[in-house]
DNA sequence: CAACCACGCTACCGGACGGTATGCTTTCAT
DNA sequence: ATGAAAGCATACCGTCCGGTAGCGTGGTTG
C-alpha cells in the first residue's frame, strides 16, 4: 500500500503538472506553481522526480506510447484494411483528444525534453508512421485503396488526427465520438476507400 | 537609403532568430545567442526590437499573414469550388513549407506571446477558418463537395496541411511542388470532389 | 515514554539571462 | 576642421528559478 500512495503522489504531480505546463507552457511554469496548486513545497515534487524535465518526459512519454498502441492494436487486428484503418483512426483520435493537455505539451516543449528522451520518443513515431504506412500498403494491394504517394499519405492521416489537440474544445458542440468518427471517415476518404462511411 | 538598411539590419535579425529558435526553442535560445551569431551585441537587437517577445511577434505574425492571403486570395479567385479549393490548399501547404520555421516556431512558442499579439494573430486565424469553412459550403452547394461536417472539415484540412511544418525535409525525397501537389490532392479527396485529382 | 525514522518544509544558493546606463567611435553637416 | 549626433559596445544590474542542505514534526515501535 506504500507503493500505492507513492505511486498515487506521483500521478497527482503530473495532473497538476500537465494543467499548468498546458495552460502556462514549461518554461512559463515553476516548480513552485505546481508545489503551490497541489499545496505543497518544491522539495516534495523532488522525492518524486529528479528534475522538471524528467517531470516533462514523464508526462509526454506514456501518451505517445498510447498513441502508437492505439494504432498498432487496430492495424494487427481483425478485418479488412478498409475496417482496421477506420478503427486505428477513430482509436488514435480519441487518444489524442482524451490526452489533449499531454500531447499538446509534447509537441510545443519538444526542444525541451533530454536528448534521451527525446529519441526514445521519435522511436515510437517513426515505428507510428511506419505502422500506419504498411496499413495503407496492404490496402492497397488488396484493391481498397487508392493512393499515390503512401508515406506522404501516411504524414497527412497522422497529422489531420494530431491536429485535433489545437482546435478540439470538450464542452464544444461536439461529442469526442462525434469527432473521432468525422475524422476516421475523413481519413477513409483520403485513402480512396470505397464509400459509404 | 538609411531606411533600407535598417530595414536589412532588421530583416537579419529576424533571419537569425528564426533559426535559432528554431533549432533551440524560444526560451532555449538567448539575445546574446543571437546577437553573436551576427557578429553584433545585444543592445544592437534593442534598437530594433523593443523586447525579446516582440521579437518573437514579429516572426510570427508576418507568417500567418501569408497563410490567409494564400487561401483568401484562392478562394475569392477565379474557377469552380473544386479548382480554388485545389489552389488554396496548393499555396497554402506552399507557404507552410517555405516559412517551415516560422510556423513552427508560432506553434510552439504561443504561449511566450504578448496577449496582444496573440489576439490579433487569433484573429487572422479565425478569419482562415471562416474563408475556408465558406469555400466549402460553396462547393457543398454547387454540388461538387460532399461533406458531413463543414467545419470540422475545414479544420481537418487546415490541420493535413499546417502539419506538414513537422515532416517536411527541404533536403529530402520530395520537392516542395511535388508535396503541396499532393497535400491538394489529398485535400480534394476529402471533400468529396471528383476525381481525377 | 523514549528512540527512531520517514517525510516534507524552511531557507538558501548560484547562475543565467533579459534589459539598461554610460561612454566611445565613426560619420556627416556646416 | 569641428561640433554634433547617431550607433553600437562595454559593463553592469536585478530578478527569477531550478535545485539542495538541513531541520522540525508526527507517527510508529519496542
Amino acid at each position: 500500500m506504500r507503493e500505492e500512495i507513492l505511486a498515487y503522489k506521483r500521478e497527482r504531480i503530473l495532473q497538476e503538472a500537465v494543467t499548468l505546463f498546458y495552460e502556462r507552457g514549461f518554461t512559463g511554469t515553476t516548480l513552485d506553481d505546481i508545489a503551490a496548486e497541489l499545496g505543497v513545497t518544491k522539495p516534495f515534487i523532488y522525492t518524486h522526480f529528479r528534475s522538471k524535465v524528467e517531470l516533462l518526459a514523464a508526462l509526454c512519454q506514456p501518451t505517445i506510447e498510447l498513441s502508437l498502441a492505439a494504432v498498432t492494436s487496430a492495424a494487427e487486428g481483425e478485418g479488412t484494411p478498409t475496417q482496421r484503418l477506420r478503427r486505428a483512426m477513430a482509436d488514435f483520435a480519441q487518444v489524442v483528444l482524451q490526452r489533449q493537455a499531454n500531447i499538446a505539451i509534447f509537441f510545443r516543449e519538444e526542444k525541451n525534453l533530454a536528448m534521451e528522451a527525446l529519441e526514445e520518443i521519435n522511436t515510437l513515431r517513426k515505428k507510428f508512421d511506419r505502422v500506419l504506412s504498411e496499413l495503407l500498403r496492404e490496402g492497397v494491394a488488396a484493391g481498397e485503396f487508392h493512393i499515390t504517394d503512401v508515406n506522404v499519405t501516411a504524414l497527412a492521416l497522422g497529422g489531420m488526427i494530431s491536429w485535433a489537440y489545437t482546435w478540439h474544445r470538450p464542452e464544444g458542440r461536439l461529442t469526442l465520438e462525434n469527432v473521432c468518427n468525422t475524422l476516421a471517415g475523413l481519413a477513409l476518404r483520403m485513402v480512396g476507400a470505397a464509400p459509404p462511411f
